[in-house]
DNA sequence: ATGAAAGCGCTAACAG
DNA sequence: CTGTTAGCGCTTTCAT
């Protein structure tokens, strides 16, 4: 492998000149740049990174810590990052964690050990100390959850909003008796939705029965839908409508309506969110909040990357337009 | 950040003193790597790779050429692979390529620069040539499709054998007038599954219709899988049988002849391959080749790291088992 | 068992 | 415009 001074003796310069012919300075005369560039390509060298990024103090290199990269809501974020990152000469070095902390912790410490010049959490388990922490030292973006306590730059959908955009349409359709289908993890984007569905219900004067509200398992699984939309439709008044805090569990419950003899939309409402998971795949399509999953990744390297630059006065709190769908799976109620 | 030096003036030994204890060699007496310890948890030291990096001449990462991070069969391959890296002490930097060709190029040019010290492939449009000169400096696997006349590493299942183990139970269900929905890309899976197709119905005696092969799109859409089926079924002598190479495809395909009023299994058996989409949400459940794609990608990691360590007699071409299961959407011809 | 010192390949200040 | 040189933080001989 060929060093920055093989290159300078090929090129019969030093190896400054080969460096300022690397790094675009330009005040080297052009025949000169041009006797370097042949020695480069002769020799075919490409600069050590490593050496460079002692040197520089700095990587070029994001973290990405995230809980499931096989799930398609992260990996469309992923994508996003890794694009945006690409346009900017930045590499992304996932971390996988399945949500084990030891993993997390892992991670993050790159940041520490230098391997990366700032990270992005796609939701995380640690406790609000850890981060913080972290994120006094070191370049860190939020993406899609968040700590609600904790002043570190954030970018997501306004959760909150879409879920009473859910609610007031569903609502305006006539219906009543308004069931959620949401999830006992601890995420913000779960409160956040239901505190929208709650107070949706109350500001239209509406009851809130506590067994209209079911909570699927914490992975949101098609599995877990099915069962909750189960409980929620052999009860003695069912609701005419269920509001999925994700896609997947929207299928899960139309799977159990049909199962049950409930026709979705006629005698069943069912709505979902994020539209990743194949809402178009089978009818009913299914009416949903669409997230900019793409977007969201690349806004996220944009504002990590304007830390890791001490950009001033960037918008810690980005919230990206979410979007409602409707399609098939909502209908005015019949009865 | 505290250095190596910081550490070892706390501790007042030198830094090849902490550097033996940072590395556990024994050659240092417990009682200094105790003081040492301390002075490393005291300054919360970490170790700055770029600068271990350079001087050992290593990364400790491995770099992942994929070009679509967001397709369930490729994420699982990945979360397979990022989990044995883990366990190495190795990180992964994934490069989504989109299929573009300058990027897996700026991909593998990383091993150039020492950003990593070895590749996986993960299906690859670059010319042979390239990706054998590659090979020759650097460690590279090619993980689920390869260059056929290459000889380089690479894991995969036996996509020939899988073929025909479909096509001898479907013939043995009784089905003559067998379809196949393939695609024009040039994956080897691709062109092995069409061969096994064609060599097992040669081998019952049965014709080879041209009307019976049918090309998708080659991303395998949804889409694509629903019209080459319409196709395929509206013909005079319609197929009783289609094998698909991929889930989606298949999905694709039953939505077809549902609306063709055509019943699965009753009037027509769908057979689909790799076992990672939705084969079991909705009715009927898809018959299926399942591919062990998180295997896949933990195998690409261990002959990957073998070579990084030039161990000799590494097997070049690993071939891993898959399996064959039959759902609901396969049944005996009953005409 | 420990320390001194060389050097990995690069960048950047300084000098000319 | 170009060269000389001092490190960046670490590992690793070679002494002791």
């Amino acid at each position: 492998m060929a060093t920055i001074t093989d290159v300078a003796k090929e090129a019969n310069v030093s190896v400054a000149t080969v460096s300022r012919v690397l790094n675009k300075k330009n005040s080297v005369k052009p025949e000169t740049v041009e006797r370097v560039q042949k020695a480069i390509e002769k020799l075919s060298f490409e600069p050590n990174m490593s050496a460079r990024n002692l040197r520089r103090n700095e990587t070029r290199v994001i973290l990405i810590i995230a809980p499931n990269i096989t799930n398609p809501y992260y990996s469309h974020i992923l994508a996003g990052i890794g694009d945006a990152a690409n346009e900017s000469k930045y590499s992304a070095l996932i971390y996988n964690t399945s949500g084990d902390i030891a993993r997390e912790k892992a991670g993050l410490e790159m940041l520490k050990k230098k391997r990366a010049d700032g990270a992005i959490l796609l939701a995380n388990g640690m406790n609000s100390t850890w981060i913080q922490e972290y994120s006094k030292e070191y370049p860190i973006v939020q993406c899609s959850e968040y700590a609600l306590k904790l002043d570190i730059p954030r970018i997501s959908i306004d959760n909150y909003k879409a879920a009473t955009d859910v609610m007031n349409y569903v609502i305006g359709l006539g219906h009543k008796r308004i069931a959620t289908i949401s999830s006992s993890n601890n995420y913000v984007s779960t409160a956040l939705r239901l505190q929208g569905y709650l107070d949706s219900l109350k500001c239209h004067d509406l009851e809130i029965h506590k067994e209209y509200i079911s909570m699927a398992s914490v992975d949101y699984s098609f599995k877990s839908g099915k069962s909750c939309a189960y409980e929620l439709l052999q009860q003695k008044y069912r609701p005419t409508a269920i509001f999925c805090i994700s896609d997947i569990l929207a299928l899960g419950a139309i799977t159990a309506a049909s199962e049950l003899g409930i026709r979705v939309p006629e005698d069943l409402t069912v709505i979902g969110f994020d539209d990743v998971d194949n809402t178009t795949m089978f009818h009913p399509y299914i009416t949903t909040i669409a997230q900019p999953c793409y977007e969201l990744g690349k806004e996220s390297f944009r504002i990590l990357n304007a830390c890791m630059n001490d950009e001033k006065g960037i918008n810690k709190k980005i919230v990206l337009p979410h979007k409602f769908i409707i399609r098939e799976s909502s209908a005015p109620i019949s009865i």
